[in-house]
RNA sequence: GUGGGUGUAGCUCAGUUGGUUAGAGCACCAGGUUGUGGCCCUGGGGGCCGUGGGUUCGAGUCCCAUCAUCCACCCCA
């Protein structure tokens, strides 16, 4: 070390011996059951999403940062406190994706605008990174499977869009959940509402809590969504959203409505739900599950007609969702999940020997659609068989000295502990008429 | 960013008013037939008691700090 300078980088023969952890709301997933979940829940994405006619995108985990602060709101908590943000070499300020509807939008009007495609839908399944307190449903990395329905102002695609949602939980089985919406109104009406709310929180401002007197000049919709019971109280008889809206939105707002009825699609009306994202406007929903603790919103989303112009592409409307897939996991609790039943085999040689008779057949019946696995590990009989009986083995092939010189192998069923001797030119079919 | 709870074996946790070599269950390993799993029995390995300071003859136990984790606020999926 140069004398005179301090180091605060531990050096590296201290760092040594210290352990290097996941990074704190970061999770590794290796539980089987839990991964089955996951499986499932994505699979069950996919299925209904493209049979409703969406495709599937990817876009990078990594975005130019200002997307997101043109898009989700420089204001937003989101955007000023949660975002993980870097410089890359070239000192360009880049963020890792907060959520996803930002993204895909770039990528729309990127490959899709560009040559005159005004519509499209589509799905997606992926990580998103907020830097916030880690607590019960909620995590620094967490999965968002999502939709973007581009190209239609119409409350008809709004109620598909709920519906598809509300398919999506009924066919994992997921229950007790209540949906919720709102109209935020077009620019205008929200432009006009915002005044007159304004106005009217400048009256009541001494009865409201210090975070709501901040947020009251800059987004004076989010103090309607403040949960203590004193600014409830005194927001109680504020102007209503639905009061301002023009008569273009009203209409949407009620048609929606009809069609969510005719879709027997349960909700309620919440004049208070308002989104943390700056780029909704007209119809807003969220999911929320009574089993999940504070944070309860299982899916959110929305309807965003000026998204697409905001980030360079032509006036398209959208819509679209995101549903948390750790907290829809959390809820998954009856498994209705189908499981794999292909049979185990597992290679059970007792010399070096007997172990190349066997992986001979390793690859085959693989290769036959079954699931095999030979043990190459030390120690006895008894204790491979161990190993076998808790790698959950159907059946066990033992081969040994005596074996060999028969030119056979030792079958054993270990579910009725039956065994049966086989010659090695029958093995790989022995299975195949299970 | 703010508040509260919790950090002892791989996991779930005991650990008396500070007092010898720190415990249990599960898991793991080995043995109980010289070549046969689960159940049972016996034995075994494994802990700088989160980390760093302090008080004390003596700290897993008390004090301070720090880190991690959980829950809540905030916000959101």
């Amino acid at each position: 070390m140069v004398p005179g300078h301090l180091s605060l980088v531990p050096s590296p023969i201290d760092n040594m011996s210290q352990n290097i952890n996941s990074i704190r709301g970061m999770e590794d997933l290796f539980d089987p059951k839990e991964l089955q979940k996951w499986r499932w829940v994505e699979k069950k994405a996919q299925e209904i999403f493209e049979r409703a006619g969406f495709q599937e995108i990817r876009t990078p985990i990594l975005e130019e940062a200002a997307l997101f602060e043109r898009s989700v709101g420089d204001t937003t908590e989101i955007v000023e406190k949660e975002m993980y943000t870097l410089l890359d070499r070239n000192s360009k300020k880049l963020a890792m994706r907060p959520e996803g509807t930002a993204s895909v939008v770039r990528a729309f009007v990127e490959h899709f605008t560009s040559h005159q495609i005004n519509e499209g839908r589509f799905y997606y399944i992926g990580p998103m990174f907020r830097y916030e307190r880690p607590q019960k449903g909620r995590l620094r990395q967490f999965h968002q499977v999502g939709v973007e329905v581009f190209g239609v102002d119409h409350p008809t695609v709004d109620a598909e869009v709920i519906g598809l949602i509300y398919q999506y939980f009924l066919e994992l089985g997921v229950e007790n959940l209540t949906c919720s919406i709102n109209s935020l109104g077009s620019r205008e009406c929200r432009e006009r509402y915002r005044q007159t709310l304004l106005e009217f929180l400048r009256t009541i401002a001494p009865g409201l809590c210090e975070d709501c007197i901040k947020k009251m000049d800059r987004n004076p919709l989010r103090v309607l969504d403040c949960k203590k019971e004193g600014c409830i109280a005194a927001t109680a008889n504020a102007p209503k959203i639905l009061d301002s809206l023009s008569d273009e939105s009203r209409n949407h707002f009620l048609q929606l409505q009809e069609s969510l009825k005719s879709l027997n699609i349960p909700f309620q009306i919440n004049p208070r739900l308002v989104r943390g994202l700056d780029y909704y406007e007209k119809t807003v929903f969220e999911f929320l599950s009574g089993e999940l603790g504070a944070q309860n919103s299982v899916a959110g989303g929305g309807r965003y007609n000026d998204l697409v112009k905001d980030l360079g592409g032509p006036q398209v409307p959208a819509i679209g969702f995101a549903v948390g897939i750790e907290r829809l996991i959390s809820i998954l609790h009856h498994e209705k999940i189908p499981v794999q039943t292909k049979i185990r085999i597992y290679l059970l040689g007792l010399d070096e020997d007997s172990h190349q008779i066997l992986f001979k057949f390793l690859k085959p019946l693989r290769d036959s659609d079954l699931i095999a696995e030979q043990d190459f590990g030390p120690g006895s009989l008894k204790s491979k068989m161990r190993r076998a009986d808790r790698w959950k083995a159907d059946y066990v092939v033992i081969c040994g000295e005596e074996e060999r010189k028969k030119g056979l192998v030792v079958v054993r069923n270990m579910k009725d502990q039956s065994q049966e001797e086989v010659s090695l030119e029958n093995l790989p079919q022995r299975f195949l008429k299970i």
